[in-house]
This record gives structure tokens, C-alpha cells and sequence, in this order.
RNA sequence: GGGAUUAUGGUGUAACGGUUAGCACAGCACUCUGUGGAAGUGCGGGCGAGAGUUCAAUUCUCUCUAAUCCCC
């Protein structure tokens, strides 16, 4: 169940609670990546400090883990000591995510064999990859599903396999199973594309429809896509927008500098009583423009995995710890996150991912996790107080 | 004192009588957006010294120096 809380007057921030069987999510939220149900370098104890509300997992991913008996998770159990399948791993009790499997269609095959991010980079233009012959040899997509083929592993997921695979996970919200497609697929191949992720969309939701009426607590939202083109993109947020599903994704690649566009004309299309998630998008700017258009949540990398490359978030930008090295200053003043609690300057940092790296991001990580997670603690505050634009422009010019 | 072996960037190493001496780690810079990511890309930096053989020597020979080991 989702309940706005407060909207903002001058623009379409919002404040909401979203409450699953496993607790409440005070949005505009941050989900943290745990992709195979952990989050990476942190241990179970770890991710209560952090302040995480809640955490997405993926479907793909975790198939080899899923026991092939298990029973499909049954929410009424919740509250009587059996945690699902994610939980157990995650070792945590706590809202839950799964992606459905959907970007693994672009990242292992295409993003990888192309070597294209699903964000156009800056410099980089069409034109450079105008003459580059695109591959997909290692994942086939058909109407009935994609089949994989990376390293020698065959796989094969559709509709049916990943709501099935969802099911006994057990998140509290899972996606609809969608392609993603390249920044570098054209318009032809992208209408082709949406017109399948929309039947399937259209599938999942009968799928968990007869479900439901047993346990109706599993959310399930659909995913708007269309890649970069706008026709595509309003078509998608239309239809998508129509159907009863609990929430909405906004997922796919973007040009360069297209994303806020991208939802300036997506999210009028969608039930403004429904959640939205901003699929796989987390850099600090683009959280304050999603939050800014209506976006409620959104999960990104960024936090974890930088953090185990060394890269600290403070609200005065981020840094590399490498270059502290004679700092023997906090990571940031006046931090209360869990490693600066600990009295971790930058140059014991520093000299912990050389000496114990697995300690070290363990710290970066408890740091860029909480950073985040206070951030949009921030955020949620200046909505209620009705001071987000404010907020948003005195933020962004310290970084 | 006698003998043996070795000598290649900051460190550990590879190859070779002939274009630009390869790799790993460390260093520096940059990158990271629904995590194949303790990752990736780029940059800087080297043939112990001297002589000889040769069209050509980091490579072969000799001397020196240094290190390690063995013998007395």
C-alpha cells in the first residue's frame, strides 16, 4: 500500500510511506543494491546501521540459489518467524526488491559484447558507434522469451519463469519482466521491442493475478519503456500507465543528457497514487531531478560499488581516498555514519586498502551507504518543511 | 683466499644477436547509473659499469663492481 504523505507546491517532489509486509519505506527512498541478496562488503549486522530501508536483489542472478522445491513464498507466514528465501540470505529483516531479469537482457549481452553503457557518456555520440556493427550473439530474444548463452551457460527466462523465480524469493515488490534496450538500437528495433515488453507486461500482471487472490501483499509493478524516443516513451507510460499494476519502473537507456527528459514526459502519463522507481539511477544530481519530477524511489550501484573503489560521498562532493593520505581528518566532518563513528580518518582509510582491502571497503561502503541514505532522510525533510527547491540548489552548488 | 651462480623500471619477473624490451604489483590520472566490477581504461618509469666481437649487443666474450651460495 502506498499513501502520499505531502506534496510539494512548486514541483512534483513528494513525500509518501510505502508499506510492504516486511516494514515501511518512507519515500523518496534509495534502495541499496544487494544483488545477490547481500549487500556487498557489508555484513547482516552492518545493514541495520546504515540506515537502509530497503534493498533490491536480482532475479537473474540468484537462479543458481534458488532451490528448485521451494515452496512459493506465502506472506501470511511473515509475521510468524519465517522469512523468505531473500531474507534468510540477507540475514536481515526488511523491505525487499527483486529486478526481474530484465536489464541482464542488455548488460550480459548486448552492454557487454557492444561495450556501451545504458547511458550514453558524455563525448561519446551516435555518430561514433554509426558505423559499429551491433552484436547479439549471445543472448537471442524472441516473443516467447530470452534465451542466454554467456560462457557456455544456457538460460532461458520469459514471463513466466521470472514471476515464478520472483514468487519464491519472496520480495515484497517485484518487476514485470521487460527488455531493456541499447542507447544504440534504433527507432524500428525499439518499437519492436516495447510492443514485447508490453504483452509481457501484460502477462505478468494475469500471471500474478491468479496469485493475488490467494496473497494479495507481493507488489508488482511494470516497467515503461522506449529507449530514447519520446513517441515511444509517452506510448509506453500510457499503456504501461493504464494497467492495475501496484507501481510503476521507469527502466532503459538513455542519450546523453536525455534522462530528466525522459521523465518530464513519462511521469504525467502515470496514476499519480502509485509509487514510481527510477530503475538503476543513483548519481546525487540525478536523484534531486527524479525527485524533483515525481520519482519515489530508485536503486543504483553507485554508493557500493565506488565505495569499494575508494570513492567517498560528502555533501561537499566526493573524493578518492587515495589522495588523503596524510589527512588525518574524518572522511567527512561531523559524519555520523557508522565509520566515522569509529574514528576512521582518511589516512587510516587510505592506509586500510592497502593493508586489509576487505576491511577497508567494508568502511568506505557502511559510509557511502549511510551518505545516501541521510541524503535522502534530507530530502524527505525539506518536502515536508516545503523548502525541496531550496534545498535541492543549496545542495547541489556545495558538490 | 678459491669456486659457482646471478645482475632487466620502485618491487617481482619474461623474452630476444635485429622495428617501439613483455607481464604482474606498486605509483599517477581518469571512469563507474535495474553490479559478470576488491573492476576497467590511460600515463609515467628499466637492460649494474667498462671494454671487445659483429653490419647490428639487453642478448655472445672479457674485466670490474655488487649480491647470494659452496669450499678452505
Amino acid at each position: 500500500m502506498f499513501k502520499i504523505l505531502k506534496k510539494d507546491k512548486s514541483t512534483n517532489a513528494r513525500t509518501g510511506i510505502l508499506i510492504t509486509p516486511h516494514g515501511k519505506i518512507l519515500t523518496p527512498a534509495y534502495t541499496i543494491v544487494a544483488t545477490h541478496a547481500e549487500i556487498k562488503c557489508l555484513k547482516p549486522q552492518d545493514i541495520a546501521k546504515t540506515n537502509t530501508q530497503v534493498v533490491i536483489s536480482n532475479t537473474y542472478h540468484l537462479w543458481n540459489f534458488v532451490p528448485k522445491q521451494l515452496p512459493i513464498y506465502n506472506f501470511k507466514f511473515t509475521n510468524k518467524n519465517k522469512k523468505t528465501f531473500l531474507l534468510n540470505k540477507l540475514g536481515s529483516n526488511m523491505p525487499t526488491m527483486t529486478d526481474s531479469g530484465g536489464f541482464q537482457v542488455f548488460s550480459l549481452g548486448f552492454g557487454k559484447e557492444n561495450k556501451v553503457g545504458k547511458i550514453l557518456k558524455n563525448g561519446a555520440n551516435l555518430r561514433m558507434y554509426a558505423n559499429q556493427q551491433i552484436k547479439r550473439q549471445q543472448i537471442k530474444i524472441t516473443d516467447k522469451g530470452v534465451f542466454f548463452n554467456i560462457d557456455g551457460q544456457r538460460r532461458f527466462l520469459n514471463p513466466e519463469i521470472s514471476m515464478k523465480l520472483q514468487e519464491k524469493l519472496g520480495a515484497d515488490i517485484i518487476f514485470a519482466f521487460d527488455e531493456c534496450t541499447s542507447p544504440l538500437d534504433d527507432f524500428k528495433y525499439n518499437k519492436k521491442a516495447l510492443e514485447r515488453t508490453h504483452r509481457w507486461a501484460k502477462k505478468c500482471l494475469s500471471l500474478m493475478a491468479n496469485r493475488q487472490s490467494q496473497d494479495k501483499q507481493q507488489m508488482l509493478f511494470g516497467i515503461v519503456q522506449g529507449g530514447r524516443f519520446k513517441s515511444l516513451r509517452v506510448k509506453s507510460a500510457k499503456f504501461i500507465g493504464s494497467l492495475p499494476f501496484d507501481g510503476f519502473g521507469i527502466g532503459g537507456s538513455f542519450g546523453q543528457n536525455e534522462m530528466l527528459k525522459t521523465l518530464k514526459i513519462v511521469i504525467p502519463h502515470l496514476p499519480e497514487e502509485k509509487p514510481r522507481h527510477l530503475l538503476g539511477i543513483g548519481k546525487i544530481r540525478d536523484v534531486f531531478n527524479a525527485v524533483e519530477n515525481g520519482v519515489d524511489s530508485f536503486d543504483c550501484v553507485i554508493p557500493t560499488r565506488e565505495a569499494r573503489h575508494g570513492r567517498i560521498y560528502t555533501r561537499h562532493g566526493h573524493y578518492n581516498i587515495s589522495k588523503n593520505r596524510n589527512k588525518n581528518i574524518s572522511l567527512e566532518k561531523g559524519c555520523k555514519c557508522p565509520a566515522c563513528k569509529l574514528n576512521i580518518s582518511r589516512s587510516k582509510l587510505n592506509a586500510l586498502f592497502k593493508a586489509d582491502l576487505p576491511r577497508a571497503q567494508r568502511f568506505a561502503t557502511l559510509h557511502n551507504v549511510w551518505f545516501f541514505n541521510n541524503l535522502m532522510k534530507n530530502i524527505r525533510a525539506s518536502i515536508d518543511r516545503g523548502s525541496f527547491k531550496t534545498f535541492k540548489k543549496k545542495f547541489l552548488s556545495g558538490i
